[in-house]
DNA sequence: AATCTTACTTACTAGTAGGTAAGTACGTCA
DNA sequence: TGACGTACTTACCTACTAGTAAGTAAGATT
């Protein structure tokens, strides 16, 4: 076990904290090694001793972003709530980024998606699938359930509700104004009931 | 009168046509003044004759963009349809953009918002608010005449028209699967239905 | 006490970014 | 015919990009 560093925080994690919220606000183009280096107060050989390329660094990024996601699905589930209150608390997620004045971080990197690395893509291919499968599985259980109906696939039924509420974030983010994402968010529940 | 030149297209007009499929491709932070010189087989000093600055191409850009798109409004409004064929055809634009494998010019700029020159987040914002508006006020036409309804006022269920849409292409874009964005229209429409 | 590992710093590289100054070829116009 | 405007090119500049090589200080391991 390794004692001395992590006192405070490591520099790893802070780093991936600095490199988060520049590029859930700037984007991946938007942000540089010196960027992160300076806010975090050491040199830019400092990062790149823990993420050698920006590629490495940016597939970090959406790792943890999507573990923290999964997380946040897990105990959501746990609550022991019906479809719809799952539905409305998956939508909570995205409105609590918003209020920090980011985008999700994959929705913004998905406005990139043609420029990034390949292992970034496929990352973010990944997050997507993930939160589709999940939509899709509450989806189908409100619907046994008979607490929420939809038209079509559960599959594409809960594409929808990815793509209504990463287009809201993108939207209501430029009149810095998170009450944008509320309305779509009650007509997407309205749409299921 | 000037001759000689415009025989086969300005350069001007191309370069904003070079930039443009490049940035709804990549975005604006992915292109630069090389990419857009070397398309055209000119040098940048050429473009930089043109477009002064990269935030002056960028306003050209969006300024073009908005232009081409109240022209596809005003031509919706003289086909003499109903308020959901308004919708629909509305909608057909952005999956028009969509099956050239780009995002929305605006869309794609809107991710990047906050790394823009003011000039350019004004013209974002225009962009939209024009949007709004005239499907605001096609909402209320049909409301009025019974061939749709809608909860809530008719300016915020235009904002959530807008956000389905660009969320839907973003999404769809990495896919490349324009499929998404037809059922995200259908159900859009089915909601106003 | 010597060595190894971790976590850096300093100093540098090559390549690219946007932007500019000066010159040029050519068509128009007084 | 000479001057002017348009539409460029060549050559360059500064700032910044990601990335690297070499060195160092401090704690852990043998």
């Amino acid at each position: 076990m390794k004692l001395g560093q992590t006192v405070v925080a490591d520099t790893a994690e802070r780093a991936l904290d600095v490199a988060e919220q520049l590029v859930q606000v700037r984007g991946f183009n938007g942000v540089s090694y010196a960027d992160v280096a300076g806010e975090l107060d050491v040199t830019k050989a400092a990062l790149h001793y823990h993420f050698a390329t920006k590629a490495e660094l940016g597939e970090a990024l959406i790792n943890r972003y999507t573990t923290r996601f999964e997380a946040a699905l897990e105990s959501i589930d746990e609550g022991g709530i019906d479809a719809p209150s799952k539905i409305s608390a998956y939508a909570g997620i995205y409105l609590d980024v918003l209020r920090q004045q980011r985008m999700c971080l994959c929705g913004m990197l998905a406005a990139e998606y043609q420029t990034l690395p390949l292992p970034m893509q496929q990352a973010i291919l990944r997050f997507f699938d993930i939160n589709e499968t999940w939509l899709e599985r509450v989806l189908n259980e409100g619907q046994h359930a008979g607490t929420l109906r939809h038209r079509g696939s559960a599959r594409s039924a809960a594409q929808v509700v990815i793509s209504t509420l990463e287009g809201a974030m993108l939207v209501a983010r430029l009149h810095d104004d998170p009450n944008r994402l509320e309305v779509a968010t009650k007509q997407l529940l309205a749409e299921l009931d």
